[in-house]
DNA sequence: GGATCCAACCAATCGCAACCAATCTTATAT
DNA sequence: ATATAAGATTGGTTGCGATTGGTTGGATCC
């Protein structure tokens, strides 16, 4: 390939004097030229893949370095695109896709363990978030969730009221970020949590712990107690973990 | 499935310049397209199965890697979900989650404070697991990156080797949902920083308090000191923060 | 001397086929 | 009738060969 300038290829000149001392553009690569004649009278519409290189190369009648010099020219300049191993593409606008692995996937992957350990790193420092910046709207509608999910008066629906008193806790940081992270951390829960353990462990016992540390963790951040928040959704957590495992 | 970079799939033109101004919406996996189309005619609703991935490339005329492509792409995008065994279906509107939004719209929301109180949240609890779970391959990684970073001659390349260094920190903790959560923060904070603060502050002295901390970390990393970690992520952390805001 | 051509090689990707593991179905034994 | 085992089906994964854009070095031509 040629000499790289800070812009690019340097490749053809971009004038040159005549005889006459008259400038004259040169503006193209006589190959670019039959590129582009050739992608016109093909037909190509943005997206469409053009032949590989080394059949272009006998469609046009040069070689393979003319031509990629072509080819070079009509990507810096944007008409197409190309890429190891797939081809050279006609340029169309395509979303940026950042494209995370899906949730399924990620939850087929992460063990229950796992699971827990990502609450545990997580959830304690949203409290804390939480305990710093609510509102008292916000307090508000995190004392609501407490209370219903203390009324539920069927296991499912504890869970349902459960997610919610999380939920409104992350929603109180006032952080549209840390609210996103916390609801990408449940949905894998909910996979994870539907397809293994949670069924399986024994479901009686509603027992009140749960509720009491609710409400240590709801008064911390309602004294607007950054600290002690942390401390008491640390302590909820590891509590329904030891639940679930036996230990952290 | 295709082989994932730090962003994803590798798949087609992330981004197109439109001579013409006018832009063209374009370019799905084109078997996605394939895909969308046959669902629409073949009147699946959602709880529906479809047909097995081997009658699939068979109707539709294409490899089993391309169509599974498209089918990961459908997956991620949470139009169908998939098991092993069962087979592959139309998501209900039940069970299908609240949509995330996209990353484009938290990162409009979310202020540069925001963004380092989320790093402060979780990338901490990060580094802590890494100290725990790390493995040595994985120490030896970071460690490269670490040294790539400070190898680093321009200010650009510096920033992709610091990224590339707390990503491999996030791997380490051998947790995928932990990963995903910090790929998720990663990605909300490149379009943050590039949109906002981060160029319009000082680029020169690539000091190396950074450096140093790194150096902390990495060491309280591989001496297998969660608390140490963890207090020097925070650490780094807040001392980023602070160049940028002049405090927390 | 500089551009061009040619051939060989590299690395990313694709298509294919075989194989794996979870699940469902069916047959068989008790 | 129920329980258990064997087989079939399905999505997930891996390895191989072919294809494709990218690169290099030497031969050739002006």
């Amino acid at each position: 390939m040629g000499i790289m300038n800070q812009f690019g290829l340097i490749d053809q000149p971009i004038f040159a004097i005549t005889r006459y001392g008259k400038p004259v553009m040169i503006v193209q690569n006589e190959v670019q030229k039959q590129l582009r004649n050739f992608i016109d009278k093909g037909g190509y519409l943005p997206g469409d893949r053009l032949p590989a290189e080394r059949e272009l190369i006998e469609s046009l009648g040069v070689s393979r370095t003319s031509l990629r010099k072509g080819l070079d020219a009509l990507e810096r300049e944007g008409t197409i695109w190309r890429h190891v191993g797939k081809g050279t593409f006609i340029t169309s606008i395509g979303e940026s896709s950042p494209a995370q692995p899906p949730v399924s996937s990620i939850s087929r992957q992460v063990t229950p363990v796992q699971m827990m350990r990502a609450r545990l790193s997580l959830e304690p420092a949203i409290a804390r978030e939480a305990a710093a910046n609510s509102s008292a709207e916000a307090v508000g509608r995190i004392k609501s969730c407490r209370d219903k999910a203390f009324e539920a008066n069927s296991w499912d629906l504890y869970e349902i009221q459960d997610d919610a008193l999380h939920r409104a806790i992350a929603d109180a940081t006032g952080n549209v970020l840390l609210l996103s992270l916390f609801d990408h951390l449940n949905q894998v829960r909910r996979a994870v949590a539907w397809a293994q353990v949670i069924r399986a462990t024994e479901k009686p016992s509603r027992d009140h712990t749960s509720f009491h540390e609710h409400n240590v963790i709801v008064n911390a951040i309602e004294a607007r107690d950054p600290v002690a928040a942390h401390a008491a959704m640390q302590a909820h957590l590891r509590s329904v973990s030891a639940r679930l495992f036996g230990e952290i």
